[in-house]
DNA sequence: ACGCGCGTTCTAA
DNA sequence: TTAGAACGCGCGT
């Protein structure tokens, strides 16, 4: 599905996982020197009338465009996160290093404060779970809230694997904090589950 | 249940 | 642009 937003040259692309109960919708960019996509935001929604309304809330447009090797990357990217969804134990930011996707962490998070919570996330791997305290100490900070700031405006869930940071106490925490709390930490709990 | 701490974002000059 | 207030996926008590 070939979208642009306002006159920006952003691309979007939204398909239903199999084994999972919610959409995923992303923003992306593809170089045709590079010969690659740039993943620039991953949002999940409940289902597709949710999506076609955001679609016309943001007035993203359909572009006729298309690309063999765009389609391909993206094809490819849909196979591994129902990989992933099928309880695969899938480190997805190893696997999309191997492809051709970029994410452009350094134009995602500028301040070392994130860079740092991020490049701690990033060690966590599939089946396992940290905190944010732990975080904090890793990155020599005790500011765990701010920690917990940086997760919610993570724009590319599922690879930063903020859905493996729990509450120092065991409790489960909350989950990309945008719309609805309950559905979105069933998301997060799901996560989990698939990667035990 | 409340106060606190702290990076980021919002708001009002 | 700049200070300061408000906000949050938390922690300790």
């Amino acid at each position: 599905m070939y979208f642009l937003r306002g006159s920006i040259n952003i691309s979007i692309f939204y398909f239903k996982p199999l084994k999972a109960d919610f959409y995923i919708f992303i923003y992306y960019f593809y170089s045709n020197e590079r010969k690659k996509v740039t993943l620039e935001e991953i949002i999940f929604f409940k289902d597709e009338i949710d999506i076609l309304n955001y679609i016309r809330r943001e007035s993203l447009v359909i572009s006729d465009k298309e690309n063999l090797i765009e389609k391909k990357i993206l094809k490819d990217f849909e196979a591994l996160l129902n990989q992933y969804f099928s309880g695969d134990k899938i480190n997805l930011y190893e696997m999309i290093n191997k492809m051709d996707i970029e994410l452009n962490l350094e134009n995602k998070f500028k301040t070392e404060f994130s860079k740092n919570v991020v490049e701690s996330l990033l060690k966590v791997k599939p089946g396992d779970t940290t905190t944010y305290y732990q975080i904090g100490a890793e990155i020599n900070s005790r500011a765990f809230r701010a920690i917990g700031n940086v997760c919610k405006s993570n724009p590319l869930p599922l690879i930063i694997p903020c859905h493996r940071v729990l509450r120092k106490n065991g409790e489960i925490g909350g989950f990309m904090g945008k719309t609805d709390k309950v559905w979105e930490t069933d998301i997060k709990k799901f996560l989990l589950k698939i990667e035990k």
